[in-house]
DNA sequence: AGAAGTAGGACGTGGGACGTCCTATGACTT
DNA sequence: AAGTCATAGGACGTCCCACGTCCTACTTCT
């Protein structure tokens, strides 16, 4: 009966031939979301319920909601229930890890990518930063340099920290996630081409001076300071064993520019 | 049978209470195309085949399939086969037009983030454009702009055709694509809010001093006319019926813009 | 009243069937 | 012989049903 709905006689009109039919579930479950403005955290309709109310097979809402789980729009939680989800950065873990380890258009260039853009987004933002920032800021960034001097596991999450401290501070939600995400995917990729160890010391030093930049409220030198911190990072990368990565094109061929 | 495979007894090991066998399918999925070094428009494994490789029923391969084609990362076409895909921006864009309407957050905020973060990557691809670009370049640019001052809808699609070409002279696949998606979901939001029509002659008139910079290769005039470019479309949206963005908004009822 | 056991709801997985779409191979026509 | 059309096969799309697992909430026993 329900493959009834689909025929044409039944519905008289020119023939849906409609491509893909979850496409069209996974954006109806989507504006309910947002027609009934429910927030993340939410329980959705039950797949009976939105069986019922879209009007197809338990399977296709299950696919469908299975797309948006993917997405992060909905959370699924066995034997309770699904959930609306907030679309954190999460979920595109997997299209950029992907992304960058599938090396099929520009072979290692991908992991530069990556390290460009969070280079761009972190420079501009810290610059504001500098410019406008709470006081206590400092010594929280002060911390975690302090926990980079201490060799260890923690060191890495220190360095973490303190790049999301400062992309928190300058309120721009996704600007935050992105550079988060960059980060995580960066270091899972960077494992698993057997990157270099980081130096300690080195590193700690780099934020030193982005710290002290900040101190300074001078918008220049933070995104200078910013550059040359990710001047190491491409040193390092470019110093293991799959060295020189995207040399597809020498763009820091100016040494001057490379500055700036 | 299958359902013996889970049991503890049979394997002996310890019990894996996999929470989500379909997040492992994924997973397992994602690594076959790795390992086989699949390229894009490659063909899949057949279903029938992934479901006697991974050893589940094809209900649980199909979801695994759609999570991943809702990431992009495979493709599907109704009665020829699933390929390969190129994981490309265009699978994000049902999770940042999701996460910009949803406004459960920070209100209509998260259109500002839109912008804020095209902004931050174009300045700075911008710049370096400045110092590094292909004569013909000017050319093409300068065409973009021509056909912007063209009223009709033409003209939008010269806007973002402009931007595209600075951001893949930079040659940054990655950075190229955001700025793109940030593009069209940032349009597609902006038309759900009844956004307020763009200024032909204005808009072409910040582009041309983007395109002066260039030519003068000057990577701190070029980054500067980017960020008057962003000022006047903050302006623009600021003037529109959700006027304030950013701000809690108040519902100014302007009669002006009610002809939309 | 408190704690253990039980009933129900909801998602997870498996298996099978049929429809639909595309391709390719064969027969037929010109 | 070459081109066109019809048919067979493969592969995905949708549907249905059944059972397992997990969590919640209620009932019942102590």
């Amino acid at each position: 009966m329900a493959t009834c709905q689909r025929t044409k006689e039944t519905s008289g009109e020119t023939v849906l031939a409609r491509p893909q039919r979850s496409e069209e579930i996974t954006k109806r479950i989507i504006d309910l979301i947002i027609d009934r403005d429910l927030p993340p955290g939410a329980p959705m309709p039950t797949e009976l319920s939105l069986m019922e109310d879209i009007g197809v097979s338990r399977n296709s809402i299950r696919e469908a909601i299975k797309a948006l789980q993917a997405l992060g729009i909905v959370e699924i939680r066995h034997g309770y229930g699904t959930f609306v989800g907030s679309a954190g950065s999460e979920a595109l873990q997997t299209w950029l890890l992907f992304r960058t380890r599938t090396r099929g258009a520009s072979d290692a260039g991908r992991l530069r990518d990556l390290l460009e853009v969070r280079e761009m987004i972190e420079t501009e933002l810290t610059r504001r930063v500098a410019s406008d920032h709470r006081p206590e800021l400092i010594a929280e960034l002060e911390a975690c340099v302090a926990r980079m001097r201490r060799k260890g596991p923690d060191a890495a999450v220190a360095d973490r920290e303190f790049h999301d401290l400062i992309c928190a501070e300058a309120g721009f939600d996704l600007a935050r996630e992105l550079t988060g995400l960059f980060w995580d995917v960066y270091r899972a990729a960077e494992g698993e081409l057997g990157g270099p160890v980081s130096s300690a010391a080195s590193t700690a030093k780099r934020h030193q001076v982005i710290v002290d930049a900040l101190v300074s409220r001078d918008g220049d030198a933070a995104a200078e300071a910013v550059h040359r911190h990710f001047d190491e990072v491409r040193k390092r990368a470019k110093a293991g064993r799959y060295g020189g990565f995207g040399e597809a094109r020498p763009v820091d061929a100016d040494p001057a520019a490379a500055t700036s």
